[in-house]
DNA sequence: GGCCAACTAGACTACTCAGTCTATTTTCCA
DNA sequence: TGGAAAATAGACTGAGTAGTCTAGTTGGCC
């Protein structure tokens, strides 16, 4: 077994590994030969396996919605589940696969149309929703300001990497990710969204 | 004159237009020749005025950096002047123009890093920075709550348009521009920079 | 051992595109 | 009006690419 065994096996995960690869470092117009020599495959595996160019993409896309989403611990202080979101969210955002499949759909968009669509959904839509679900919550025990939660999920997300990944888009990698920014941008979002004050 | 001078005239700018249009329309990756035709002239003749397609580009995304360019009135209130701001902001980031200058220049970034940055340079950040002298001026002022300007206006910017310039890019277009958030966002940017409360 | 499936190498078609060159015509201006 | 400058049409080079096809090789498994 061994290595044999491993090259014969699944010649398909390598090929969706060298085309992730490829595409995210070239973009969709990188040649079916380069993502062939990438994965140590000739040509004509990659169409045993994927009808055309546009499947295997829309294969490699499907796949890489997935690792970009983010999930929310809802217990403890709100302050502490905000800032434990945010740091997630900015490193898989801002890492450079995400901004890589950013730049690459972004291109495509109007190209895949449905693809685009469905990355928009699943991707940023999803965690908007979770992140606005939490919200929700939290302003109907009184631990945030009551407002529209989706609102302020979305502005909440922007702060957090609006800026970052245009410097990111634009090839201008240095301190993308620090973490002193989540906290400030989460202390803003708080002062915006405390709860309203009891009268006295 | 009239017709015929009009037509000899200026080449260069018909050119110049349509290779915009071109470009804005179907990427980096259309033929010199559909932008030939677009403006209606032979191909020798775009050579004649541009060494090379990249020389073309280039001067097409200069003159395209111009026209995201935001200004702030300073005078009267502070959320008057922020709104004005944010209307304006918005309506040139998300037109169907500020989208396709930053889905061009997203994908062709690797490619074109120089020009990239000049975008990113010219661009974004010196909106922010004009934006950031305005709100210093507000802080010092007391009229906005003493912190970093610079953070203060890259929040504003991200709150403005992140969300919607992601749903233009992806291609649901859908009402893109209500002026009902930029109210929406500018107070909730002055919730979280109302200038601290004097102590009794 | 022998079969079947997957993999390989490489030729081939049909297409697109950037950029050059040439010969010709049109337009401007002095 | 005549000459210079600019525009045109179209052929051509050289390179690259998606996808097909064929003939041969390799490995797994009965």
């Amino acid at each position: 077994m061994s290595a044999v065994v491993e090259t014969i096996q699944d010649t398909r995960q390598r090929l969706l590994d060298a085309a992730c690869e490829a595409f995210r470092e070239e973009g969709y117009q990188v040649s079916i030969d380069r993502i062939a020599a990438r994965a140590q495959v000739a040509r004509q595996t990659v169409y045993n396996h994927f009808p055309s160019k546009e499947a295997l993409f829309a294969e490699v896309v499907r796949h890489a919605i997935q690792s970009v989403l983010v999930t929310l611990d809802s217990d403890g202080d709100v302050r502490v589940t905000l800032l434990a979101f945010s740091e997630a969210y900015r490193t898989k955002v801002l890492s450079p696969d995400g901004i890589a499949i950013f730049r690459t759909l972004t291109a495509e968009a109007p190209r895949f149309p449905a693809l685009a669509k469905q990355f928009f959904r699943e991707g940023p839509q999803t965690t908007r929703k979770r992140l606005a679900e939490y919200l929700a919550r939290a302003m109907k025990e009184g631990r945030l300001k009551k407002a529209d939660p989706d609102f302020a999920a979305e502005m909440l997300a922007a702060m957090l990497t609006d800026f970052d990944r245009l410097r990111g888009l634009m090839n201008l990698q240095t301190d993308l990710i620090k973490p002193a920014k989540s906290a400030q941008v989460v202390d803003c979002f708080l002062r915006a969204f405390a709860p309203e004050k009891d009268k006295p």
